[in-house]
DNA sequence: TGCAAGACCTGTAACGTTTCAGATGCGTAT
DNA sequence: ATACGCATCTGAAACGTTACAGGTCTTGCA
């Protein structure tokens, strides 16, 4: 009795240029069967006759279809979207890339989609977080630039609302994140440092207000302690400060009586100019001054050879990531979804070159 | 007789902690008012008495309503997303935080989001296109790695979808694009290696497939001609190949007899390693060879000041694709949204640092 | 034979929005 | 008075999906 509608102006394949994308009742229509009968058949529930399944699972591959997000979203609220919630006032050096396309790889076969949701480190960082919960515009979120307490991770746990924080957080709330080992890169920058006979090292720390900024500073405290090394205090330059900056506060450190005879650096940007500052003061690396340095481009041995460099992977960090706000959101459980990467062993240019030796 | 009805479990305010966010219902609820009547209140549709839309206005202000993303896709077709099209094999660099960054600020202050759609250069470039029209997942593409004869702009430009590109195309198709000029950037760089003294110039390129290959090339080769110069062929690496392969292969031409003593870069890490190869084959910068190199960080002249540069404002590249994107889709001319950037002059570190001279 | 249980399928309603085709009421020209 | 035009408002329907509450038919068992 109740003959089939075939959708409108849709005479049907979705294959043959015809006009409209097949929706579920394009194929309801083409199998005979209900709407909801096909809806169900397409996600494999149990009341579906295997027979009936199979053939609407066929001509659905066949015609190309793919369930109106639109649709989906409104009528279940889920969004199939993560949101990445980036600062744009970020230094130079290409971080955001390589965190791009790792989160991109583990999204790749996922019905998710990536949207970028900008702030300004000048506003409420707070506000961008907000907005996608409120608004529900995503299913789950990344945040970076972590702080130890961070109202962020605050707001969307309260809320249960998923994410993964790129940075751990000292606050007495379990979630998922990803972090390099910052403490252990520190101590093996120092351990380098002090086995090349130096005495007095700078550290180029992240802004005090991060959370890695304590994982970076008391790793190269503890490791100064081992070493009986001094510290020659920096603190006038983080590594989000300016190119410029940081190369003219090096300068003018390196013209004090109580220079450093090495730096550690928490970034590869930072190390461009700490290099540029120590030799503006006329002092040269591998010789007067040595220097550890992260990066995750693989940039800097180009040309200052003379640098160590403990290389971070920052495409695997946004895989991981993607990764554990998508297991946060399956309801996994969220000891699984946290991850340290610890850092590669310090590589001097020297290890693809043998022949100098520095001392 | 209609009596309005109130939106079930939400009793009034949006803004005081109640359960889901106000819709257009909680609206007319509030100002006993119809649905309709609030839809057209707020987009201040003519047939709307003053008063009221005012009044709607306040009240939606008030609850801080958003209208719901999914409703109206759903609706109307319309995502209120731009999807930026993203080579996941992109070379190092952070050319793509800085494009991402410009387009935020292009999309902060309109309704749409950047959805980041990735594919691999291995793959056809044509398939995350096809995916986001097929799919009428956004209302905008942004898209790079220009070809002269793009695929992709045939493709969209046929079905009427708004697009914009990073570079142009030479296939008789206008279009929005927004595009380094490339060959005034060659030719000021050969202009400024001839007034250095330079002879036999070789040029770093872009790989050959892409739209400003020709471009570069072209400004190459004319100011070459003018300046009667001779070109060193380096056809074997272009700016897509891996550091190590250029660094090895601009080694070997500096072995060669007929070696350069001169070199133009496409691109800001390609230059760092054309620099270690050239050092490699025991060759000085500012002495023996001279490079002019484009940059997007600003990065190269820290470490060795004696390279001329030329930046590429990428983050303004991504502001004008998204403003043209954005004015494609609002139906604006196309001729109003193309734009080509002119290069800034070329900078030696001479210019803030007046004293060493060259020559 | 009767009936309950299951297997399989179905229509309706709802998510929030906008479009369509009116409805209502009022002032004005006839 | 009647008709008309105008200003202002209105409900119903639709976009594509899924949850809910059945419907029908077959099968097994008392």
């Amino acid at each position: 009795m109740n003959e089939r509608t075939p959708p409108d102006e849709n005479e049907g394949l979705g294959t043959a240029g015809n006009g409209q994308p097949p929706t579920l009742k394009t194929i309801a229509f083409m199998t005979g069967l209900g709407v909801t009968t096909v809806s169900r058949a397409l996600k494999d529930a149990p009341e579906i006759g295997a027979e009936t399944k199979r053939r609407v699972q066929l001509v659905a591959r066949q015609i190309g279809y793919r369930p109106n997000r639109a649709g989906v979203r409104l009528r279940t609220g889920k969004t199939n979207v993560i949101s990445l919630v980036l600062d744009t006032e970020e230094q130079i050096g290409g971080f955001v890339s390589e965190m791009i396309y790792g989160i991109s790889e583990a999204l790749a076969h996922t019905p998710y989609h990536l949207v970028v949701t900008p702030y300004s480190r000048n506003n409420d960082p707070l506000e961008p977080v907000r907005y996608v919960v409120e608004t529900a515009s995503a299913d789950g979120v990344i945040i970076s630039r972590t702080e130890p307490d961070d109202k962020r991770v605050r707001y969307m746990t309260e809320r249960g609302f998923p994410f993964a924080t790129h940075g751990r957080t000292h606050m007495g709330i379990e979630h998922p994140f990803h972090d390099f080992d910052n403490y252990a890169y520190s101590v093996e920058a120092v351990k380098k440092l002090a086995g090349l006979g130096r005495k007095r090292l700078a550290l180029l720390a992240p802004p005090s207000n991060l959370s890695y900024y304590r994982h970076m500073r008391d790793g190269f405290a503890d490791a100064l302690m081992e070493h009986g090394l001094a510290e020659v205090p920096f603190p006038t330059a983080t590594v989000d400060h300016s190119i410029e900056d940081i190369r003219a506060v090096t300068a003018e450190l390196m013209r004090r009586p109580n220079r450093p005879d090495a730096f550690v650096s928490g970034a590869g940007a930072g190390t461009f100019a700490l290099v540029a500052g120590v030799e503006d003061a006329g002092f040269r690396l591998g010789e007067d001054v040595d220097i550890v340095s992260k990066q995750s481009s693989k940039l800097l041995h180009l040309l200052r050879p003379q640098l160590y460099v403990v290389n971070e992977d920052v495409r695997l960090a946004g895989h991981e990531l993607a990764t554990a706000v998508l297991g946060r959101i399956a309801g996994r459980d969220i000891a699984s979804l946290q991850s340290l990467s610890k850092p590669s062993t310090v590589e001097a240019y020297e290890t693809s070159t043998p022949g100098k030796s520095n001392g």
